[in-house]
DNA sequence: TGTATTTATTTCATAAATGTAATATCAACA
DNA sequence: TGTTGATATTACATTTATGAAATAAATACA
């Protein structure tokens, strides 16, 4: 009935050609997957009418996060998840959009400023509404307790990933 | 300590700002991607070594998770959850890699089927023990039933994805 | 049969992501 | 002060992913 049963169906059959193969951490990686392509092309949808994709709808995001709206593209970089090289291309993306500013630091010049713009607060302020909708919509048959536990579950992992 | 906390960090900011905000929707999706991304990474790091990449890796285990070794490009794109000018792609790639083999169906012959070849299935044989033990390292910490709760979450989560 | 529809796959143009190297500034300290 | 090493950022080349259109075979059915 769902996307991931052909995937888990495998998985079975992996499991009778090499019985050591780690069931459970392999269906979880794999569910993340799955979950994350999802994730990424409904946002992408949703954030069509105003010509932005996903990336530069969390680059947006993670200034509107911080006070003052500014910051550098180090700082960028660990808050989005993204490598410098995309965070160069995608800021270059939103400046040439006019939604972000580059300023040159003065205290440190090897430093850049990136200041959300009067224009990039006013869009943020526009599809807000929607993408509130769709993460309502995407998590709406989770209750909030079943969220609260997943957070907590998928952290230990992330913490662990980040260990090993 | 770990490189969710800044991503977090930012989303209370943005709750300060527009406290319509789903938190723990947005959390959620965030978790998700920083995940999938470390996943990605490691297991391209552990590939390495045998000259594929993760989505080539994902091919061949699909192919691997399969009676006969066998199947069509479409069913691999729903069991790999790869779009299907990806399968082509990277079909062709492992094609010229001598890992798999690729021949005109009878019955159908707008269908194509790809089938494991012997390198194929060797090299796997090499690599799975490297990739168990990835697997198992990534969720060392991790308990059974934490993994089992996981897993059972992160599919209704999927599920609602699907069906939003 | 002949025509229209649907399904399977690939091609091609474009966009997105990544790794590596290059550039520039800063900090430390002899 | 000058030199060394570290840090921040960007540029460039390459790989990877995606969407949309093209091709070609199967199916439905008038």
């Amino acid at each position: 009935m769902n996307s991931f049963q052909p995937t888990e169906q495998r998985l079975a059959v992996t499991l009778r050609h090499y019985p050591a193969f780690p069931r459970e951490p392999a269906i979880l990686v794999r569910l993340v997957k799955h979950i994350y392509k999802r994730v990424h092309d409904d946002a992408n949808a949703v954030l069509k009418p105003w010509g932005i994709s996903h990336p530069e709808y969390n680059i947006l995001m993670m200034m509107y996060g911080t006070e003052g709206y500014t910051l550098n593209p180090s700082q960028l970089a660990d808050a989005a998840g993204e490598k410098s090289a995309n965070i160069t291309r995608l800021s270059n993306q939103l400046c040439d959009k006019g939604l972000i500013e580059r300023t040159a630091s003065d205290e440190d010049r090897r430093k850049v400023t990136l200041t959300l713009s009067k224009a990039g607060l006013a869009m943020i302020g526009e599809f807000l509404p929607a993408i509130c909708a769709l993460l309502e919509r995407q998590t709406a048959t989770l209750k909030v307790a079943e969220m609260a536990q997943m957070e907590k579950l998928l952290k230990k992992f992330l913490d662990q990933l980040e260990q090993s």
